[in-house]
DNA sequence: GCCGGGCGTCGAAGCGCTTCGACGACTATG
DNA sequence: CATAGTCGTCGAAGCGCTTCGACGCCCGGC
């Protein structure tokens, strides 16, 4: 284990001056700098993340909280824990996994024990328990989704709100005027994680604007369920010509169930979907879809945390990233539509 | 920021003392240690991280290489990366999560900086560029996945070679004669990540035994290459009568495709998957599969590497997961068999 | 009644790094 | 030519914790 001061003493200098020259906050000579990190390079010199954090009180960690259940939207998730890695690495920090198991004792733990600088929290429900010891917390935090009160937080995620408008315009304009919302599983509404219910609201307010019926109805990503589900739509709504499906589970179930009973996509009904690029693209039919862009939101979320901690960003920024839909093969006229 | 220093003042000992009753590595009478707690609780005292990794040159943390791609078999990373941290935390760990992208570089800033105690590496390709590094580095590493030579090194994985044959009996006893597998994308055998493989040499060496025909095929987890690798096995094989899948992806393609082929599941062809029970569970027909036990491999991991920490592991332990056949109902006896 | 040995507690010495103030050696300035 | 300012470097003081040796104290044994 190489010290400091042995390549202080290696390069015939004093410790303070490798330091300045690992940190850049004084200024060093050429000459002197190049002795420094010829003798780092020679001995293979690390510096040691203990002793750094405890004189400097930064730990140079990002902790994120990954949700525990593995039931749903995994993809998405492992793409925004990929991203924010990724980012943050790049900004030279590294990331902590906590899963959400602990619940608020994790965050107290994080910012109690200074393990990490910053917080990001994914999977945020809209009355969440842990906002309050977020808020206490003088850790800077930013969270993925958004909570029922975002007063003095930093969030970001995708508008769900301006995605469920949007479908609804597409299919709209495609002259579909029964749509039929697969939404979410019943336990996702159950734990008030809010995008779906955004999802919702904006496909509702638009489809009314437009004049356009609209169904919802929550469903497992299973075939049985999809299977009662679809049954129940057109038994209820045998006019229905499109459908939104926010659950990705539920896709191929869908546009395989949709085959079985004679239904063509997209020349008897339209399909749009609300899931990742790659879910879109590799289904049985290409999905028209909005993408969840996973990527981006991890990288804002590190983005924003940086800023934070480096005092060049408001106490409050909600971020909602604006939605964009792909037309694919899976929308099309509604059958009766001129 | 409460100190320890704090905490032993507002109980009127020591900071040792508080420290002693923390660790729990010397014995303090019932009244000292119940003072002292009453003041940590009070305080709201928590051990500085930083600090505690200084003193005694063990950081608590746990890192966690997952790979970077995140075009396969996501959910069993994720399941993985959840159990581990899990575990982890039942131990009194916490976990760095790393990226495949820094590649050995990320090996040498961990174990050089102190910053993890012990490495768990995913993702381990049979000549594995990191290999080296975690060779020489002195801290504890567990691998998840087998690389081409295991001297010195502590491995968990699933008996992939076992699990091949295991699919090969079963589908022999059933009648069946002429076995098609579809692998993973051909990237996976590039890069050589082993498993793949290793099903395949298990299947074949058992197949052959059997004196059951094995034709083998990779193909990605999409609609269209599914199909082009469906239509050159039927092409060549004509007599196919069962199908071994690897690639999570490549399932709801298969069984969509047999099925507009007017193949039924499993009165026609049968299909064994090597797959994750929820995958298995959740398909359009309930699959005969092998399940792959991530959970139990992210568990077994850790609890190794805290083993390997405790000193009490051998330098050297090769752990294989026996597979586990479920026969749901996608497999049947081969149609002209007795 | 005296001595050896636990047991419980304390003090102090670091762990390896950052950072602040100080200080010498220059350079620019009037 | 004296002086102020700049630049590059150093020494020392911690950061908050662990841990080792030391030191009373009280107990039991003879």
């Amino acid at each position: 284990m190489v010290t400091l001061a042995e390549v202080a003493r290696h390069a015939g200098v004093s410790a303070s001056t490798v330091s300045y020259v690992l940190s850049g906050k004084r200024s060093i000579s050429a000459p002197t700098r190049e002795r420094v990190e010829h003798s780092i390079k020679e001995l293979g010199y690390h510096p040691n993340a203990g002793a750094r954090a405890l004189a400097s009180s930064r730990s140079n960690i990002i902790a994120l909280m990954v949700p525990l259940r593995t039931d749903m939207y995994v993809p998405v998730m492992m793409e925004i824990a990929i991203a924010v890695a990724t980012t943050a690495r790049s900004h030279g920090y590294d990331v902590l996994l906590l899963t959400g198991e602990e619940g608020p004792a994790a965050v107290r733990r994080v910012t109690g024990s200074g393990l990490a600088d910053a917080m990001i929290v994914m999977d945020v429900e809209l009355e969440d328990e842990r906002l309050p010891l977020l808020h206490a917390a003088r850790q800077p935090t930013v969270l993925i989704g958004l909570p029922a009160d975002t007063v003095g937080l930093t969030c970001v995620d995708l508008d769900f709100t301006a995605t469920g408008a949007l479908c609804a315009e597409h299919l709209a304009e495609l002259g579909h005027r029964e749509i039929a919302v697969v939404g979410e599983a019943p336990a996702v509404y159950e734990r008030h994680t809010g995008f779906a219910e955004r999802t919702l609201e904006g496909l509702r307010r638009r489809a009314g604007e437009l004049g356009v019926r609209l169904l919802h109805r929550a469903c497992e990503g299973s075939y049985e369920s999809m299977d009662g589900t679809l049954s129940r739509i057109f038994d209820e709504r045998p006019g229905t010509t499109a459908f939104v499906v926010q659950n990705e589970a539920a896709i191929d179930p869908l546009l395989s169930l949709l085959r079985r009973q004679g239904r063509a996509v997209p020349e008897d009904v339209s399909v749009v979907a609300v899931c990742p690029e790659q879910v879109a693209t590799q289904a049985s039919v290409r999905l028209t879809s909005v993408a969840i862009p996973a990527q981006e939101m991890g990288r804002r979320a590190v983005e924003l945390a940086v800023a934070k901690l480096a005092g060049g960003a408001p106490e409050e920024q909600v971020t909602l990233l604006a939605p964009e839909l792909t037309v694919r093969s899976s929308s099309g006229r509604a059958p009766g539509a001129p």
